[in-house]
DNA sequence: TGCGCCCATCGCAATCCAACGATAGCGCCG
DNA sequence: CGGCGCTATCGTTGGATTGCGATGGGCGCA
C-alpha cells in the first residue's frame, strides 16, 4: 500500500505566505542560487519529472534519462541542497519531491524582476 | 538632450504575445540557458540595476558594483548572448537595457513549472 | 543471517566559469 | 590631427562543474 509512503514523504503544501523581501542584496543571491541549480537541462528536466509525477519518483528518474545513476544522484544533490526538492528515505528507496515552498519562492523572485 | 538616445536604443515593448511552448524539451534546454544566465549574483544584480534605471546605463555599472570593467563586460556578454538583455552603440558610450520579450518569456517559463 | 537492490559518495578526468590585468578599437573634443 | 575616455576582447590563473565508473552503506526479503 502507498498510503505510507504519502504519509512520511510530500506533506500536504502549506500555504504560509512567505515574508521575505523579494528584492536587496539577499533576495539576489537567493535568486541567483535558486537560478543556478536550474541552469542545467537536465535538473529541468529532472525537476518537470517530479512535478509531474505529483508522487514521489526515486530511481525512476535514472530510467527516464539518458545519464548513469550517480550523476542523476550529483543533479539531486544540487537540487536538494537548493532546497527545490527534498529527499526522505523511505525504505529501501528514496521519496523524493518537490518542495512547493521553494518553488513559489522562485516564481515569487523572477515574478518581481 | 536625451531624446536621440531613446530614439535609438530601448524601444518601447511590443506586447506582442510568445507562442513558444512551455514545456517540452526545447523549453527545458531554454529555461536552463536563461537560469544559468542569472546564476550569479553579480548579473542579477546587473538586471535588477537595468530594470530600475528604465533607461539605459552603461559603464555606470562598473561603479555601482565591486568588480573589475572587464569583469562586468563579461557579464553583460553573458546576459547578451542568452537575450535578457540587449546593448546598443551610442556613440561613444553603449546603451544597454533589458529585454522585455526575455524576460517575460523567463517569467512564462518558471510560471509554468 | 546472508543476499540483492537502491542509492549516496569517492576519485578522477575533462571541461567550463569567474575574475583580473593588459591591450586594442572606436568616437569625441580640443 | 592628437590625445582621452569608454568598452570589448585576449590571455591567464584558480576554482567549480559535469560526467562516469567503482565502491560502500542500509534496508528488506528469503
Amino acid at each position: 500500500m502507498a498510503s505510507l509512503l504519502e504519509s512520511t514523504c510530500c506533506p500536504t503544501s502549506d500555504a504560509s505566505l512567505d515574508l521575505r523581501p523579494i528584492e536587496g542584496g539577499a533576495a539576489d543571491d537567493e535568486l541567483a542560487a535558486l537560478a543556478k541549480a536550474l541552469g542545467h537541462p537536465a535538473r529541468v528536466q529532472i525537476l518537470r519529472l517530479l512535478i509531474r509525477k505529483t508522487a514521489c519518483v526515486c530511481g525512476e528518474i535514472v530510467n527516464e534519462l539518458p545519464l548513469a545513476q550517480s550523476t542523476v544522484s550529483q543533479h539531486l544533490k544540487v537540487m536538494k541542497e537548493a532546497g527545490l526538492i527534498r529527499g526522505e528515505i523511505d525504505g529501501p528507496r528514496i521519496c523524493y519531491c518537490v518542495e512547493p515552498r521553494t518553488l513559489r519562492r522562485l516564481r515569487a523572485l523572477v515574478g518581481g524582476l
